[in-house]
RNA sequence: CGGGGCGUGGCUCAGCCUGGUAGAGCGCUGCGUUCGGGACGCAGAGGUCGGAGGUUCAAAUCCUCUCGCCCCGACCA
C-alpha cells in the first residue's frame, strides 16, 4: 500500500477532548473519528487492526470448535420480556421510536435473548448437543457516560459465543475450551492479560472469569497475590480473615452525645477515635425483610457477598422509614446494641473489635466501649466487605490492587435463559430438559485500545506484529530521487508478493515530518530508503520499539524480514 | 442522573470581563528556496463564532432558553 493512496489523516496535536493515552495516540494516529458521544468511526487504519483482531478471534474460536452465525442487532422486545431483561437491561437497553419503527424494536445489547430463540426452535434432542455458536457484530447499549475515548462506547464491536449443553460436565468441558481459546486469542495480539474469577453480575449464572489488561485508564480494579497464586475482580476477591489484636481490656459501655453527627468521619472526628474503631451498621432490604450488615467503620458492604450469603432475589438499602422503624433512630445513629428480631449479619473483621463505637439507635448519640457478646448478639459473622489494602489472600500472600480494562468475559450461565424461554431438549431417557448454557463474550474494540494503552511511548504506538496494521513501513526519503522511489517500490513489491503487509510512505515531506508519523502509527518493522544511504550501498532497517539500526543492502532486505516473518 | 468545565476554520487556542471591521499557530492550495527526526519566504482558500430568542443604533462578547462534547461521581453484560 502507499500513503498516497491510503488514507492515514494523522494529527501533529493531541486534541483537547482525549484525556487518556490510548484516546489520544488512536487520534492522532488516525485510526478513529468522534461522531457523537460514544460512537466512532474506524478509518481505514483503524480498521484494518478492528479486522486482524477479529480474524485472529474467528481462527482460535472455530479452532475451539466454535461455529459461526450472524444474528439481528434488531430484536423484537417480547424476546427480552421472555427473560425479564427488558426491565433489568433498564435504560441501557435502546429502544427504536415506535413510530419510525415498528412497535417494540431494540437494538440488541447482546444476544443471549435471540440464541435461545434460535436453538430453541432447532435444538430438542441431546443428540444435537453440546453445540456452541459465536458471532461477531455491533452491540448497542445506551451507557449512561461514555468516556476514555474507545474504551466504553455506546456502539461497540463483540465478539459473542453461546454454549447449550446437555449437563454440567459438558458445560464444564465448553468453558475450559472457551476459557483455553481466549487465553490464546490474548497471546496471540500480543497482550499482556490477567484472568481473574469475577463476578457473574446481572446475566446471572454460578461462574464467571474475567480477562483483564492492566492499565491506569481502566475502570475496573482486581486484585492479585504477589505470588501469582491468585487473582480476582474486586469485587468477588476473597481475603483471609483479620487477625484480632492484642486484648484490650474492656471499657465500659457508654452512651455519648453525638449531635448532628452521623457519618464515620464525623464521629471520629468527634470523639477521636479512628474509623477502623468504629461499627458501620447498614440497614438493607432483603425481599423485603430488614436485614443489617456490620462492618468495620473503614471498610466497605460489598453487595454482591452480601447478596450471595443471604441467597435474596432484590438487596437493597432500606428506606428511612424502614431504618427508623427498625433502630428507631435517624440514619446515621444506627448500631447494634439492644437490637433484636432482626437478622444481624457481621463481617468477619467486626468479630474480632474491641471497645468499639456505634451508633446508639438514638438519634444524636453513640456508643462506645463496645463489645460483641456482652453487649450486643449478631445473627451470624460472614465475608461482607471488598478487600482493601493491606489484607491479604487466603493463602496468607498478601494482595495487590491494579486498575485495569476488561477485554473478555466468561461465564456459566446455568438455566437461567433456558427456562425463562422454554429451550428444552430430551435427554437419552426422553426426558424433558432445560438445556444449560454458558456465554462467552470479547470486546474487540477494548482489544484494539487496551493494546495501546499498553504499548506506547512518548511517540506512538507500538504494535505488536499480529495485530499491526502493516507489518512492515517503508519510509522513502529523497522522493524525487528515481533510485530511492524504485529501490522503494521494488521492496515494497516485494514484500507484498510474499504476503507481508506493507505500507509505502511516498510523500513528498520532509524527513522529519515522515518519521514521526512512523513512530505515531507504530508499524513494528521500518526500512528507511534514501539517498544517503543508497550511495553507501545500504537501506536501514529499525524495529520500532529500539533504537539500533541495521544497514542492510537493498536487494538483500526483502530476504531478511521474510526470514523474521517465518520464523514469527 | 448529581457536580464541574467547554463549544470561535480540519487541529490547538486567543478575543468575551469593559458590545463597535473575526484573529494567531499548525494543517491545506500555488510559487520559490530547502530536505535524515514535525524548515522558511511570498501569495491564497477556508469561519451563519453550536442553535433559537431577547436587550441594543450595533452582539462571538450581555440576558434567557436549548443542543452538543469532555471530566469527576453514581451506574454498568
Amino acid at each position: 500500500m502507499h500513503w498516497s493512496h491510503f488514507f492515514i489523516p494523522t494529527l501533529k496535536e493531541t486534541p483537547a477532548d482525549a484525556v487518556v493515552p490510548s484516546h489520544q495516540l488512536m487520534l492522532r494516529a488516525g485510526l478513529i473519528r468522534q461522531i457523537a458521544a460514544g460512537a466512532y468511526a474506524y478509518l481505514p487504519i483503524g480498521h484494518r487492526i478492528l479486522r486482524k483482531i477479529e480474524n485472529i478471534v474467528r481462527e482460535e474460536m472455530n479452532r475451539a470448535g466454535a461455529i459461526e452465525l450472524h444474528m439481528p442487532a434488531m430484536q423484537p422486545l417480547d424476546l427480552w420480556k421472555e427473560t425479564g431483561r427488558d426491565e433489568a437491561m433498564g435504560s441501557t437497553l435502546v429502544h427504536l421510536p415506535d413510530k419510525s419503527f415498528r412497535k417494540g424494536t431494540v437494538l440488541g445489547p447482546t444476544h443471549e435473548e435471540v440464541i435461545t430463540e434460535i436453538v430453541r426452535a432447532y435444538v430438542s434432542s441431546y443428540k444435537q448437543l453440546p453445540v456452541t455458536l459465536y458471532q461477531i457484530q455491533t452491540k448497542f447499549r445506551d451507557e449512561e457516560r461514555p468516556k476514555s475515548g474507545v474504551l466504553r462506547t455506546r456502539e461497540f464491536l463483540m465478539k459473542d459465543a453461546y454454549s447449550f449443553n446437555p449437563s454440567l460436565e459438558s458445560l464444564n468441558e465448553s468453558y475450559e475450551r472457551m476459557y483455553e481459546a481466549y487465553c490464546k486469542i490474548y497471546e496471540r495480539c500480543g497482550m499482556p492479560y490477567v484472568a481473574v474469577e469475577a463476578e457473574s453480575g446481572a446475566i446471572g449464572g454460578d461462574a464467571s472469569h474475567e480477562f483483564m489488561v492492566v492499565t491506569d485508564a481502566g475502570e475496573d480494579w482486581l486484585v492479585r497475590t504477589e505470588d501469582g497464586s491468585y487473582a480476582a475482580n474486586v469485587e468477588r476477591a476473597v481475603m483471609a480473615p483479620l487477625k484480632a489484636g492484642p486484648s484490650q481490656d474492656a471499657a465500659n459501655l457508654e452512651e455519648v452525645h453525638t449531635p448532628g453527627k452521623a457519618t464515620i468521619d464525623e464521629v471520629s472526628t468527634l470523639l477521636k477515635c479512628k474509623p477502623s474503631d468504629m461499627i458501620k451498621t447498614i440497614v438493607y432490604s432483603a425481599d423485603g425483610t430488614p436485614t443489617i450488615a456490620l462492618v468495620r467503620g473503614d471498610h466497605e458492604v460489598n453487595e454482591a457477598k452480601l447478596r450471595k450469603h443471604l441467597d435474596c432475589k432484590s438487596l437493597e438499602l432500606a428506606n428511612v422509614e424502614t431504618i427508623r422503624k427498625v433502630t428507631g433512630a435517624d440514619v446515621g445513629f444506627a448500631g447494634p446494641v439492644g437490637l433484636s428480631d432482626v437478622r444481624i449479619i457481621a463481617d468477619q473483621a467486626v468479630t474480632i473489635m474491641q471497645n468499639a463505637v456505634t451508633g446508639a439507635n438514638k438519634t444524636d448519640y453513640h456508643y462506645t466501649g463496645v463489645n460483641l457478646d456482652r453487649d450486643f448478639s449478631i445473627t451470624e459473622s460472614a465475608d461482607l466487605r471488598y478487600a482493601v489494602q493491606g489484607d491479604a489472600a487466603q493463602n496468607g500472600s498478601p494482595l495487590v490492587f491494579e486498575k485495569c480494562i476488561e477485554v473478555g468475559h466468561v461465564f456459566k450461565l446455568g438455566t437461567k435463559y433456558s427456562d425463562a424461554m422454554k429451550a428444552t431438549f430430551l435427554d437419552e431417557n426422553g426426558k424433558s430438559k432445560p438445556i444449560i448454557m454458558g456465554c462467552y463474550g470479547i470486546g474487540v474494540n477494548r482489544i484494539l485500545a487496551a493494546s495501546v494503552e499498553a504499548s506506547h511511548d512518548d511517540n506512538g504506538i507500538c504494535w505488536p506484529v499480529s495485530i499491526a496494521p502493516f507489518s512492515v513501513h517503508i519510509v522513502a526519503l529523497d522522493v524525487r530521487d528515481d533510485t530511492v522511489m524504485q529501490t522503494a517500490t521494488k521492496i515494497h513489491d516485494e514484500l507484498e508478493a510474499a504476503g507481508i503487509d506493507v505500507l509505502l510512505d511516498d510523500r513528498d515531506s520532509r524527513p522529519g515530518a515522515k518519521f514521526k508519523d512512523a513512530d505515531l502509527i507504530g508499524i513494528p518493522y521500518r526500512v528507511t530508503v534514501g539517498k544517503r544511504g543508497l550511495a553507501d550501498g545500504i537501506v536501514e532497517f529499525k524495529l520500532r520499539t529500539s533504537d539500533d539500526v541495521e544497514k542492510i543492502a537493498p536487494d538483500q532486505i526483502v530476504g531478511v524480514i521474510r526470514e523474521k516473518f517465518a520464523n514469527l
